[in-house]
DNA sequence: AGCACGCCGACT
DNA sequence: GTCGGCGTGCTC
């Protein structure tokens, strides 16, 4: 036979088939050590055939299979020649996609224990009581666990045994399962009939993707898990995927009381071992439920019958490495592959999502209603410009402070939420709510104090700094927000009996941190939590019976066309930590802009209508989903090797705009908006694209121009364009 | 990517 | 004379 081998070296010069000798063991899938040059190297068996048109004399042997069985199935070959095509990107890189990590460079093994099998009996003499008594236990049990065998009739008794091969020791793969003791209380509730009507209705469609849009407690978890089910009990699997925030204890025990050991979970946070054993207990069949952030949707599961995404808005399903892939791309690649379901499920779904469902594209199931029809909270908004006209320069509005007031009294827990990220700011004028935007994009400007300029992300326009507000001449400029620390001391002078948390990105490290923080609030160690975006998700305070949004105009106008969108999202989010329990929650906006229509629909809840305003809106101005933002960036420690990259790339892109004009609305090379991130020089050619034809052709531009010591990457509608 | 081969400068 | 710089070419 002859194996085609992808050789596990991440470059373009070898990325192709090189064709070896194969023995018996080697199959489609198979991970193989090959002769490769003057050395060895790793390889993926793709293809296996009868006949090469290879010179036979120059045709080496495979020299071993790695694996007891090939770690790639036929649905990932596939996949992975579909994804290095799709991004441009060399098949080994996809392919290590598939795996742990640990896994390639053989640093996590199988772990195995010992068993005692009984095989005869054998003379003993009349003084081996310990021998005797073993010998009749394991008769009786036919095999049992060496160590504890050991230590009921000690070591020198069942090796004794084991010596006079009464008994035989043979080895057993035992799994290093993560969360093992993690058993959780499985109530099964009667679905309601809006959520059997969309299990029934997924079930019975002949589409792949379908949408659940339901809000906050209606119970799309219970949809998923029926779904799972349903999907196992016709012997099929199936993939969950998650926030990696969202990867709580929590819901793994959820999951855990309802499928037991079927579910494996895939995990950032787990050992190699563990990551390994997971994986293996998948790729054998072992597990059926793949359960996981971004990464799960490769889980190594076959004839998937269902793949779920919940909070499908949510930014983390987008790779930041490459390839840049698109989880929804590829969960539906395998959806279609095995005639499976692809279920994305929000509270708030994305624009892009929503539109093609609404398309009828997808499936669509709307749950308006929560299962114990219990009140949504109420959100009130609180005018900051009134405020600061009455001399009011705390952060906390009247109504605010009273509600905080009244909350602590009743012995209740609140939340304060930041709407903070990263470092870029707006310029919002305090006094009338202007903010100031791009002449030619409509989108916010970005503060960049380094050069003391107002910058456009989508156009790389700059403007001067405003020192009065162009719109009512007043001079309470806002550059930056308001920090946690803050709002913390503020807070301790209003409310001096109250204890605090407070929980941001500076002060919490790692994620050990953030946990021990939400842990002691729901504990109710402290009255009122201080904390930016990653309060918002996760984690159930049956207490907090009040939310403050400090500053909600923060994220709105962030340099972004999606910026309205993603407020709307927080702010719904935010909202759902209120009045969880049984007491009706309270949410108080904060803003300097409440006409603004993103609040007006969100503290309706009117998903519908900031949709279809919002949808209007992208199509009149040709953003996102009515055409594309492609990104190419291209960075390198040295400024003049970034640089003459830049012209490489930039020469063959620049030659596609000017064929087909007609497809681009905004095609230009500039410095990346953030010049400098993390020593490395970033320059970028930044393009919006009627449609995806160019695509292609794009990431080969990219592909083709990748040199020493620069790195060169494609984004598609990127998450921030610093 | 990694590694050998190969062809010119300054060193004991 | 020869040690070593890294440009070029190849890997079934
Ligand atoms: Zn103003
Ligand atoms: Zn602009």
């Amino acid at each position: 036979m002859i194996a085609e081998v992808i050789v596990d070296i991440a470059h373009s010069e070898v990325d192709k088939i090189f064709e070896y000798r194969a023995g018996e063991n080697v199959r489609a899938g198979s991970r193989v050590k090959v002769p490769f040059s003057r050395g060895v190297a790793d390889g993926y068996v793709m293809r296996l055939k009868e006949t090469s048109d290879f010179s036979a004399d120059r045709l080496k042997n495979i020299l071993s299979v790695v694996d007891e069985i090939p770690v790639l199935t036929e649905e990932c070959l596939q996949l992975a020649y579909s994804i290095a095509e799709r991004y441009k990107c060399p098949k080994a890189l996809v392919l290590r996609l598939f795996l742990p990590a640990e896994m390639r460079k053989g640093g996590v093994r199988e772990l195995y224990k010992s068993v005692a099998v009984y095989r005869k009996d054998c003379e003993l003499s009349a003084r081996a009581n310990k021998q005797l008594s073993a010998l009749e236990f394991i008769r009786e049990n036919g095999r049992f666990d060496y160590t504890a065998l050991c230590e009921k009739f000690g070591r020198a008794a069942v090796n004794a045994l084991a010596e006079k091969g009464a008994i035989a020791l043979e080895k057993q793969r035992v799994a290093r399962s993560p969360y093992k003791d993690v058993e959780g209380e499985h109530e099964e509730r009667a679905l309601t009939d809006a959520q059997k009507k969309t299990v029934e209705g997924i079930l019975a469609s002949n589409k792949t993707v379908h949408l659940v849009h339901g809000v906050t407690g209606s119970g799309k978890t219970e949809i998923y898990l029926t779904l799972i089910k349903k999907m196992l009990e016709e012997g099929k699997s199936a993939i969950f995927l998650v926030p990696e925030i969202s990867l709580t204890p929590q819901m793994l025990s959820q999951l855990r009381a309802k499928f037991g050991h079927s579910v494996a979970i895939i995990h950032s946070g787990l050992s190699a071992g563990e990551k390994f054993d997971e994986w293996w207990r998948l790729r054998t069949g072992e597990a059926k439920i793949a359960v996981g952030a971004r990464s799960a949707v490769f889980a190594p599961v076959e004839n998937v019958g269902a793949i779920v995404v919940d909070e499908e808005h949510d930014g983390s399903y987008a790779s930041e490495t490459n390839p840049r892939y698109s989880t929804f791309e590829i969960a539906k690649f395998r959806a279609e592959y095995n005639g499976g379901k692809l279920i994305l499920g929000s509270a708030t779904p994305s624009v892009e999502t929503y539109l093609q469902a609404k398309e009828g594209k997808f499936g669509l199931y709307e749950l308006p209603d929560r299962i114990n029809a219990r009140p949504l909270p109420e959100i009130v908004t609180a005018d900051m410009r009134k405020e600061v006209r009455r001399g009011n320069n705390t952060p906390f509005s009247a109504a605010l402070r009273e509600e905080l007031e009244d909350c602590l009294a009743k012995g209740n827990q609140a939340i304060l939420f930041l709407n903070r990220r990263g470092f870029a700011q707006s310029v919002i004028c305090r006094d009338c709510g202007y903010v100031a935007k791009c002449e030619a994009c409509d989108v916010s400007l970005t503060y960049h104090s380094d050069e003391n300029v107002l910058k456009c992300h989508y156009c790389g326009a700059s403007y001067h700094m405003l020192s009065a507000c162009p719109e009512c001449g007043g001079v309470h400029l806002n550059y930056t927000g308001t920090g946690t620390q803050k709002v913390v001391g503020e807070l301790k002078k209003i409310f001096p009996e109250a204890r605090i948390l407070r929980m941001d990105n500076d002060t919490t490290a790692g994620k050990e941190g953030h946990f021990k923080i939400l842990k002691a609030f729901s504990e109710r160690q402290a009255d009122i939590l201080v904390g930016t975006q990653m309060i918002a998700k996760g984690h159930d305070f049956p207490s907090v019976t009040l939310v403050g949004i400090l500053d909600a105009d923060m994220s709105l106008h962030f340099s972004d066309y999606r910026s309205g969108e993603r407020t709307y999202q927080l702010i719904t989010q935010v909202a759902g930590r209120s009045g969880r329990a049984r007491e009706k929650g309270k949410v108080v906006l904060q803003t300097f802009d409440p006409e603004n229509y993103i609040l007006r629909y969100a503290v309706t809840y009117d998903y519908k209508g900031f949709f279809e305003h919002e949808v209007s809106l992208r199509k009149a101005t040709a953003f996102p989903p009515f055409a594309k933002i492609v990104r190419v960036m291209v960075s390198s420690e040295e400024e003049k090797k970034a640089l003459e990259a830049l012209k490489e790339v930039y020469f063959p892109l620049k030659e596609l705009f000017e064929s087909n004009r007609e497809k681009f609305l905004f095609f230009n090379k500039m410095k990346a908006p953030i010049k400098r991130i993390q020593n490395k020089f970033r320059f970028q050619v930044l393009m919006r694209i009627a449609d995806e034809s160019l695509l292609p052709q794009i990431y080969e531009c990219a592909a083709a121009h990748k040199r020493k010591d620069v790195l060169v990457y494609v984004e598609e509608n990127p998450a921030n364009l610093s």
